[in-house]
DNA sequence: GGGCCTATGATTACACCGTAAACATGGAGT
DNA sequence: ACTCCATGTTTACGGTGTAATCATAGGCCC
């Protein structure tokens, strides 16, 4: 065992990963977690309802596989935002990013950030959302004084965050909620106001 | 008919409020919005698994009218925080009483923001979302030139619900996951905090 | 006051879901 | 070559949302 049998045989042979992939596919059409059902991925992978369960012991194992794949996703998109500018030109573009990534993939986004009631969380999903936190809070620790550092990135997460958010629920406008492109630039925006004056 | 039946009566009398009252404990009772079922409500409300579809059309219909009163309560709430203090203490007042709001009650504040995909909204949720919104809004145009008013309550608005969404998902830790005093505590001093120095 | 009308609630039925248990298959190691 | 067991299948059960049909009783009209 271990190695992979024939595509066409009795056992899939790479069934972890078909599931994933099908979840993936699922979220990213129609922006609805609750889309994704272990029965449905079954289906999309071209196995039996209850194959999954050799493979995730319920639902939520599946749901935290797909979420833990979208974090690593977003590490990556703030990764190759960040690279392109500089200073705080990096951090606005890693908060384009961060917005552009919710709105392209408003149902993974939703997923990634749903909290499965009483379940405890992987520890491959804790992990890869910390990393993906660390590109953010790291380019934040380059421009502020280390004492506030700490809070400054949790500020500017928060900020990012519920940009995406209100944008993916349709509350910032049609515009913000479907098009990346328009979402990225309204919270480029957002992000260079100042603070209000005093 | 109009009038109300006896309490004990073969028909309920006031099965709608009822319903929307069961809805709301429901979401009380464990921060998750898909707990809230037809048949879980009109269990709680002695009626059978049916009775609720003479007076709403679908799930995302009684999910809706709960959803209202969510955000009736929330501007009720904002509207309190911010008739303590003055000028922008009156906003931050008001951030951390939004934040204190989802913390203390995240299945209905997951319900309110949470896009029902194809569901077009109803009239009555929009009136009373932008209500609650009107409450933020106009403080900060009363601290704000009137050209950037619309965008720095964006913005505001934006931080504290990111803040608030990162709270009840567990993002920034368990106190402000499941102690609204907390979370408000965390909210104020992210207010207060200055945009990153140029 | 008596009788129908209709709003409201109850029943039944169906498809879908997550999950458990029992069964089948076939590649891997001896 | 033979067995073992990881993997996939089948069947079954309770839960959900929804549609269709039946039952009740309060209000209105005569």
């Amino acid at each position: 065992m271990g190695s992979k049998p024939g595509k066409g045989s009795y056992h899939h042979g790479e069934l972890r990963e078909s599931l994933i992939a099908a979840g993936l596919a699922i979220l990213e059409e129609g922006g609805d977690p609750s889309a994704l059902g272990l029965r449905e991925a079954a289906r999309r992978a071209g196995v039996s309802a209850m194959a999954p369960y050799r493979h995730f012991p319920d639902k939520d194992a599946l749901l935290a596989a797909v979420a833990t794949v979208g974090f690593e996703r977003l590490r990556a998109a703030l990764e190759a935002a960040d690279g392109g500018g500089e200073g705080r030109e990096a951090l606005y573009a890693q908060g384009a990013a961060y917005v552009a990534f919710a709105c392209a993939q408003p149902g993974l986004f939703r997923l990634m950030f749903g909290a499965r009631s009483g379940g405890v969380r992987p520890e491959a999903l804790c992990l890869a959302s910390a990393a993906a936190y660390a590109v953010l809070s790291e380019r934040v620790a380059a421009l502020v004084p280390a004492e506030s550092a700490a809070e400054e990135a949790l500020r500017s997460w928060a900020l990012v965050h519920g940009i995406a958010s209100l944008a993916i629920d349709g509350m910032i406008g049609e515009a913000a909620r479907t098009d990346p492109q328009a979402a990225a630039a309204l919270a480029e925006r957002l992000l260079r106001l100042e603070t209000l004056p005093r």
